[in-house]
DNA sequence: GAAGTTACATACCAACCAGTCGGTATGTCG
DNA sequence: CGACATACCGACTGGTTGGTATGTAACTTC
């Protein structure tokens, strides 16, 4: 029995650390084999803790698809407002950066670049309301952040769409999401960067843009 | 071949009648619920056959799988062959009906009317390659009875485009395939219908039509 | 420094899982 | 007819599943 009180800053694992470590084990796990084929157990051992930790910080494994859903909305979204394509002057600039800096973000393996949410709610969307809630908040929310750019491009040119912001907005995430499944049906990313081009080429010719 | 005739009218249940049966019911289950979330009890139940028969025709679950992604291949490649958008005269015309007819198809429930190889390729890419194949060749099987009108719409147009026909042709299934993801997410085909709008206008200015 | 709370670990369970196996009913073919 | 194959049945198995009950060490608060 060892009794060991070192109270020393970063000694001992951290109390808080179980949770981290396994909403981290479950981004990558569920990216990988999904969620339904993801066990607690495998994420209690790719964690590295037990299932007592993971019962005590998740009441149940639907409580933690959801938390992971809010995860990686959170970090995704930190990552995205740090990203260089906001520092364009010209909206329309702004949103084609951004799209540019997703294609780019293909990079690595498939289960590193595709994305949790969409993943998951194929998955769960009759089955699990809170885990369909929560993917639909990260996907609605990441979407909403394009939103005002492309109506300010709209504005600046004094277009008259018949189309919404909020529309192609979501499109962006419709052709992303789809270019993922093209990247895992066959397994590398050249086919879902073809698609990511063919987005940028309709957002400058939706804008009168000259296509390359 | 093999000309199995029933002799008379009003018989008991054909002999190859369950592995058909059971064909159906992965098809409407693992839609709904996912491919890892489809037990094969549950399927023997939908399909009102026993485990005995399933693992006679299937040798294991994921042959299943394949099964279930060629069997949607052949079903809905005669859906589409049979489809009223191949009619037009102008091979640009084809191309804009056969979308049109992917907007049109967005009716009923969300599974009834999503992509069972997009479903399943999602979850088991990384983990079963036979599955991921199968849904591959679902997937660029369909692009490719698209590329042929794609061809013929550049070369009357004499254009000499920087994207290839079989890259437009994946695009399509993408923003299909991302449109399924919205629909998901947002319990209704709205979001979905309006991504598949900007995918119509997308190839309108492509090929130098006057956007609606 | 006792009391209470939080953050884990250990041991365990009933339900469920994919897959097996011996058997039967119903063909086909010679 | 008999020999053999195919189609299907349903009980069974061993391992896995999500989840629980209980224990305990560490931190917090007074």
């Amino acid at each position: 029995m060892a009794t060991r009180h070192a109270k020393e800053p970063g000694k001992q694992p951290a109390r808080q650390d179980a949770k981290a470590k396994l909403l981290e084990a479950a981004l990558a796990t569920i990216r990988t084999k999904g969620y339904a084929a993801t066990s607690v157990d495998e994420l209690c051992a790719a964690a590295g803790v037990t299932k007592g930790a993971f019962f005590h910080h998740f009441k149940s494994k639907e409580a933690l698809g959801v938390a992971a859903a809010d995860h990686w909305s959170q970090t995704t979204a930190e990552m995205f407002a740090a990203a260089p394509y906001h520092d364009h002057a010209d909206p329309l600039a702004r949103v084609l950066a951004y799209v540019a800096f997703r294609k780019a973000l293909l990079k690595g393996g498939v289960p590193e670049f595709t994305c949790l949410v969409g993943t998951m709610v194929q998955e769960v969307h009759e089955t699990s309301p809170a885990i369909r809630d929560a993917c639909d908040r990260s996907i609605s929310t990441h979407a909403k952040t394009l939103e005002a750019d492309i109506e300010a491009a709209i504005a600046a040119r004094k277009m008259k769409p018949d189309w919404s912001a909020a529309s192609l907005a979501l499109h962006t995430q419709a052709v992303l999401q789809g270019s993922f499944i093209l990247a895992k049906a066959k397994g590398g990313a050249e086919a879902a960067a073809d698609s990511i081009d063919h987005l940028i080429r309709y957002i400058e010719l939706l804008f009168g843009a000259t296509p390359r």
